[in-house]
RNA sequence: GGGCGCGUAGCUCAGCGGUAGAGCACUGCCUUCACACGGCAGGGGCCACAGGUUCAAUCCCUGUCGCGCCCACCA
């Protein structure tokens, strides 16, 4: 018997546990069933599971639970990536509080504790994605820096750079100076903030008392200026263009240059020109040829090495002593040194409160440096073409398809992928250094010293390039290194290309983008066929939940407090295309109880002997009632499947919370009772026979969003025998015959009782109150079927029996007009007459409206010249019997003034 | 500066050429033998604004206003 209360807490573990035990998440390459093949966007070995990890796998088990029920071979891909900064930067804190450094304990020690701590607590996220009911392929679990994926990463390196798609480069990369490292475009992120902007003056060589003046929020850099730039046509600066101007601080005499970066509308319009720290000053330091000296170091302080051989007295300038002093002060200490240096030469005219956008490190929150190194480069333009290409020809779909617009957007104009990183934790880059400057990029050391033994004639030296790969260059490799690449194994053969890929917008660029030129590139098919792109998801007023705001939802307290199916019934039904999710509790309470309903449902079948009934066919159901509510079913297993087949989520789930609730529950259950309370014989069967039926097509249209409630109703009422629903088959739609007749008999009736009710309800009549209903002007159909369903109408409509009215209605009655018939309730001891008045003139100016509203039409000739046929039908149909309403309901009300 | 998206019932959102919908919230009635995480009934909308196209516009087009996001931009 089941509980009496549904609690999902109960539940869940037992069910998870024994659905992973029993296999029934594995995929199997020798089964001959078509695959279906989703590969999960892998969490952070780091992470926790968070709301938007919740969105994300419910998505994905939805759709990959969905296909297994259809007979696919499905494969849902687990694992974590290693995130290199992230973890790093956590295990770097760790020892921290151990009072040890990265670089205290060395290379070798550090990786030995990061792997230490992702024995520890690496298993959190995978845990979690278990309590949320995620059917992945456990056993197929891999990790990015597993020895497989590693060897893929490795492999894809040395092809790639044999190819020349890899190369080294020096140039202005991002550098973040907390973590010492070069970062990509992608993993720097603009914020407003409020600074100054400065007005400095550069004296002009060999005028004295001349000066240039350029403003500046940056003054910190000057030390690296190497040139003044003004616009060639700027004409406040035209004499100036070939003379020189004399960097204070260091007396370095630099020249001005007419350049067309220079915007006459900006600052002064003559701009400083620091081509080693500043994307736009490097190319005019390009077109200029200037030096470029660096002046801050891997931490962001003041460096002067470069520039050590101009640090002598010179007249007017600082003294050198001064500039010697902001060796190795952090930029901006150093900045406001700079600005009171010179303050006291004169040589600061102007302050002025200002914001602007400054790029700062993703992970650190720090502003970025442009710094000039040598780097390890992606050709990522000409791998970006055939990917490109891709998505226009519609080998890869953005689903909501708005997305391919950023997309375009993004790869049309993309840069050079910067993919080396100064950390520690990651793939480290097959390259190892020889004499002369050699370099040979191999698969392994040895295969190295084998290639500089050819090159040298002897054996040499090698060191391998202290660098290690950025993240996602692995990341870009998921969807055939997780299935086996570079081996040919089966499972690649099976399941590449994957059916679709679910993922947030923040990360097309990041992942998806690369995903697509790396899979195209070494598998020559595109790594996926769909692209679902879901929003994010942000608390009840809309706001980006983060730590510092507290707004933050835990999903594990969710699923404890609700049920993990509610919780992912709520992520589904919110998931509209196109759209961020603003989660609200209470929504996710009604979740709740929309479980808990399908649960006493099913608790009521158990309770009337509706069981199982396996072989029971619903083409021989005769009732109405059976045909009605099949016919039902199959409409909501119709709908199921076009909302799921086209990611409609949303669609999904509101059409099963429809027909469980309001077509199941409140109305054939409750036209069931009387039959189920009747005698035993073959209408009483046909009834159980279709309740089980379609409580088992509900079960299965639901386990795809609601895992665990529907496998124990599916197990406690043996519809599958020993079997899971996990792999139960979806359900057919075959159609019900004469459905059309059922629709219009059971239709009929839930429209009497539902006028009836609403007359009651509006006159203040009690439930307890029972009545007669006389009928008037019905037809010999009408009363027929009033007859065969007086059982249901005298318990839902609280009427007693149903007579046809002999003569005049009698005074004090309450009237339902339905169609061409009047009902009336005789209730002249309870009802208040000037409520029934109101309420039937009421519904005579709503019909009055309408009918208004069609003659209108009709009057306008060219609406009749130019609507559609069928338009003007359906208008002509609605007008009649607007007509005849409102006849019948001025008769009801002459009925009343009597 | 460039681009994208969104303004529909109190809230969160579907709909997107011809009767304006759902869930929750709200109001009233009901502890009726699955369920009060329930049942029944009900109130509530110039579909942001202004033009245009159309026989017909919440829906298509243009513009305005408001909100959000992405990209670029340290003078």
């Amino acid at each position: 018997m089941l509980d009496k209360a549904f609690d999902p807490a109960s539940l869940e573990a037992r069910l998870y546990a024994a659905a992973e035990a029993s296999g029934a998440f594995n995929a199997d390459p020798a089964r001959a069933a078509r695959p279906f093949t989703i590969v999960i966007p892998p969490p952070n070995v780091t992470g926790s599971l968070h709301i938007g990890h919740a969105l994300n796998n419910t998505l994905q088990d939805v759709l990959v639970r969905y296909r297994r029920m259809q007979g696919r071979d499905a494969l849902w891909m687990p694992g974590t990536d290693h995130a290199g900064i992230a973890t790093q930067m956590v295990v770097e804190r760790l020892i921290g509080t151990e009072g040890q450094t990265r670089k205290g304990l060395g290379r070798e020690a550090f990786l030995q504790r990061i792997w230490e701590w992702k024995a520890e607590s690496g298993g959190t996220i995978t845990r979690q994605l278990r309590r949320l009911g995620a059917s992945l392929d456990w056993p197929r679990e891999r990790f990015t820096m597993d020895e497989g994926l590693s060897k893929a990463v490795i492999e894809v390196f040395v092809r790639l750079h044999k190819e020349g798609l890899i190369y080294r480069d020096t140039r202005l990369v991002n550098w973040d100076p907390v973590f010492q490292t070069a970062i990509s475009d992608l993993e720097v992120e603009s914020r407003e903030q409020k600074g100054h902007i400065w007005t400095l003056r550069y004296p002009v060589e060999g005028e004295p008392g001349r000066f240039i003046e350029v403003a500046t929020t940056r003054p910190e850099t000057m030390l690296g200026d190497m040139a003044v730039a003004v616009h060639p046509k700027d004409a406040r600066f035209a004499d100036l263009v070939g003379k020189r101007a004399i960097l204070p601080l260091t007396g370095r005499l630099i020249p001005i240059v007419a350049d067309e970066y220079s915007d006459p509308e900006k600052g002064t319009g003559a701009v400083k020109i620091t081509p080693a720290h500043d994307f736009n000053d490097y190319g005019v330091g390009r077109r200029h040829e200037l030096p470029m000296p660096s002046v801050l170091d891997a931490e962001a302080r003041i460096w002067l090495e470069d520039i050590a051989a101009e640090l002598r007295a010179v007249d007017g300038v600082a003294d050198p002593q001064f500039v010697r002093g902001l060796a190795g002060q952090d930029r901006f200490v150093a900045r406001k040194a700079i600005l009171a240096e010179l303050e006291r030469l004169e040589l600061l005219v102007g302050a002025e409160p200002h914001s602007n956008m400054v790029p700062h490190g993703d992970r650190s929150g720090v502003p970025i440096e442009p710094r000039l190194t040598l780097q390890w480069y992606c050709d990522a333009a000409t791998l970006a073409k055939p990917a490109i290409e891709a998505v226009e020809t519609g080998k890869t779909e953005f689903v909501p398809k708005q997305w391919e617009n950023t997309f375009f957007a993004w790869m049309r104009d993309i840069q050079p992928w910067c993919i080396s990183r100064q950390l520690w934790w990651g793939h480290r880059i097959p390259c190892w250094y020889g004499p002369e400057g050699s370099l040979f990029v191999e698969r392994d050391e040895a295969a190295a010293m084998a290639a500089a033994r050819q090159k040298f004639g002897r054996d040499v030296e090698l060191t391998r390039d202290e660098d290690v790969l950025d993240t996602w260059f692995s990341s870009a490799l998921w969807p055939f290194s997780t299935l086996g690449w570079p081996e040919s194994t089966a499972e690649l053969k099976k399941h590449y290309p994957t059916d679709v890929l679910v993922t947030g917008f923040d990360i097309i660029f990041f992942w998806v983008a690369r995903m697509m030129m790396m899979g195209i590139h070494f598998m020559g098919e595109v790594p996926f066929k769909h692209v679902v792109i879901h929003g994010l998801v942000r608390d009840e007023k809309g706001a980006k939940m983060s730590k510092s705001k507290g707004n933050v939802l835990d999903p594990l307290e969710l699923i404890d407090a609700n049920g993990a199916d509610a919780v992912r019934f709520t992520l589904c039904a919110l998931a509209s295309p196109g759209r961020d999710i603003k989660l609200s509790k209470q929504r996710m309470e009604g979740y709740r109880a929309f479980a808990t309903k399908l649960w006493n449902a099913a608790r009521f079948c158990e309770m009337n002997g509706i069981a199982a009934q396996p072989g029971w066919d619903p083409a021989t159901a005769q009732t109405p009632l059976a045909r009605w509510i099949l016919d039902g079913a199959n409409a909501a297993t119709v709908e199921a499947g076009v909302a799921l087949d086209a990611f409609r989520f949303d669609e999904y789930a509101a059409a099963l919370y429809r027909f469980t609730w309001n077509s199941f529950c409140d109305w054939f259950l409750e036209f069931a009772k009387p039959v189920l309370n009747g005698p035993d014989g073959p209408e009483k069967d046909e009834v159980k026979g279709a309740a089980q039926h379609v409580l088992g097509v509900i079960l299965r249209l639901l386990h795809p969003v609601m895992p665990f409630v529907t496998e124990e109703l599916w197990t406690q009422l043996s519809y599958g025998g020993e079997a899971s629903l996990i792999r139960a088959a979806w359900p057919d739609a075959a159609p019900v015959q004469r459905a059309e007749a059922a629709r219009a008999e059971l239709d009929g009736v839930v429209r009497l009782i539902s006028e009836v009710r609403a007359v009651r309800a509006e006159v203040n009549v009690a439930p307890s109150i029972k009545t007669r209903l006389l009928v008037q002007g019905a037809s010999p159909e009408t009363m027929a079927r009033a007859g065969r369903w007086i059982d249901a109408i005298q318990r839902l409509a609280r009427v007693t029996e149903i007579e046809t009215l002999e003569g005049a209605a009698p005074s004090g009655v309450v009237q339902a007009v339905i169609g061409e018939a009047t009902f009336m309730l005789p209730l002249a001891d309870v009802i208040d007459l000037g409520a029934e008045r109101a309420r039937l003139l009421k519904a005579r100016g709503v019909a009055a409206q309408e009918i208004a509203k069609i003659e209108k039409k009709f009057g306008n000739a060219e609406f009749m010249a130019k609507a559609k046929e069928e338009v003007i039908e359906e208008n002509r149909d609605r007008l009649e019997s607007f007509t005849a309403e409102i006849a019948r309901l001025d008769a009801a009300l002459a009925r009343i003034a009597n």
